[in-house]
Formats: C-alpha cells, structure tokens, sequence
DNA sequence: TCGTGTGTACGAAATCCATCGTAGACAAAC
DNA sequence: GTTTGTCTACGATGGATTTCGTACACACGA
C-alpha cells in the first residue's frame, strides 16, 4: 500500500518493533514495547495494523507470528516527506541541516553522506 | 513548550500555513489550506492550537490575526527526532541517506551541507 | 433603522484512537 | 477428566480529533 499511510502513535511503536525484530508474537512485541500495556490491547493493535495491511502474520504452534508487510524505508520516507512538506516547506536541505546539527555524525557517517551528497547532487545536474 | 508537541494532521496543516505566511487571519489560512473546510473549522482549529499554547493572536480590525508560538525548526526537529528513532532505529545516516536519495539536492545545496557535515564530524570526533 | 456581510464563541455529532474485560479454544499437567 | 496457562476473538468504554451548525456582535450602506 503505497497510499496514505500515516501511523498514530502507537502503530508506530508496535511497527518499531516488528522493523527492529523482523518478526514477532504477541508476547515478543510487548515485552519489547517502551510502554507497558496490556497483552490483549497488544494483540489489538497488532490486528488492527492487520486489518490496515500494515502487518501479516502466520501460525507458529498455538500462537501467531506478526511480521511488517511495509518496508521501513518506504514507511521512513513517507513520513520524512510528510514533514519536509508541512514543516521545512519543501527543502530538503534544512531538515537534513536540522537532523546532522542536532543528532551528530560520526567522522564516517560523515564521509559516507558526503559521497551519498555528491552522486545524488550530480544526478541533479543532469536532470537541468 | 519544549515538550512532547506531537501535531495531528489537520494541526500540521494550519501550522504549515503559519510558518509558510508568518501570520494570518481565520480567512487567509483558509484559503491557503490544502483542503477544503468550514470557516468555523479552521476558526476552532486555530482555537484549539491557541488553547494548547501553540499559536496566539492579535486583535487587527474587526478579526483577529493568528501567528505560530512555536518555531518551526523546533518542531521540525522534534518530528525528525521521532521518526528517526521509531523508523531508521536511531540511524540519522539512513534518514539523511533516504532524504537525499528521494528529494534530491541541488550541487549547491550539496557543498553546504558537505561543509554542515564536516563540521558536525568535528564536533563529534573532539567529543570522543 | 434595518438588513447584510464579516467576525468570533460555543457546543454537538461523527469518527477515530487506545486500552482493556470477558469469553472461548485448546493443550499440558495433575 | 478437571484444572491451569496461554492464546485469539469480540465488543465496550473513554477520550481526542475533526467538522460544522447555530447564535451572537458589530459596522456600514440603503
């Protein structure tokens, strides 16, 4: 589903986990979840993803396994649009500004985007 | 406020137009909204974000003239945060990666932000 | 003075979100 | 074979979100 796909807060947290794990039962999700809840409000949220057809899932003994049927990149880079769009008014080059100055690089993540910058900025030149 | 300012979607686009504009009144972001709604809707709208503190207003003529209370950049980067973390894992190498991939950058826009990243890399590495 | 146009205030209604209680299925332990 | 533990299914509840309808204020022109 390439469509609208805007997670609330607590699909988010659910679907953190299942990208970070791979996969996951119930039990899994919510041991590894930063909020406590409740097994069967797990399990809710977990079906109403399912329903959504952000997760799938299949049997594994008596329980079932969830998995991600979106891939993070897409769900990342639809959420990072959303807010390039709404908040940086479109530029790219601010919020990239936004997320180095306030989150930090290492000297090879560095080296590694700066590459990632030059090839990407040359794409661009082509393209005018 | 510095705090969890988490916006919902039709915030998001009434803020946008704030930021975008600088101020307006009910009938300016109205008109400049993506969607289509209510005069009252934006009104309580507006009214709604007024009560959580995030934007206020000024009397001019007969209306009223809202502007944002918070700075975009201060939103921007607290969403960045979230998603960077729930999302990419904590990665902002992925996220600027993904950014720059999909959006692309001008050649310009490529130099600032090689030299950002330097000194970014410089910072971190006088830390370690 | 009496509409008309342009405002804000207030609250109602429909929907969505988040959490959980209770019930039923089923296997393993006693 | 009855109990106990682990699981899913199915609402139900309380609160937030979103959108308006209606009421009321006020200036201005006919």
């Amino acid at each position: 589903m390439a469509d609208e796909t805007t997670f609330t807060e607590r699909e988010l947290d659910v679907m953190s986990v299942l990208w970070r794990q791979g996969s996951g039962t119930v039990a899994e999700v919510r041991e590894a979840l930063p909020v406590r809840l409740g097994y069967t409000s797990v399990l809710k949220m977990l079906q109403i993803l399912e329903e959504k057809g952000l997760v799938g899932h299949e049997a594994e003994g008596r329980a079932y396994r969830y998995f991600p049927r979106v891939a993070q990149e897409d769900a990342g880079g639809h959420a990072l649009r959303r807010i390039v769009d709404k908040i940086f008014q479109g530029s790219a080059e601010m919020a990239v500004a936004r997320l180095v100055s306030e989150r930090g690089v290492t000297p090879e993540e560095a080296k590694r985007l700066k590459a990632l910058l030059d090839e990407a900025a040359s794409r661009k030149e082509d393209a005018a």
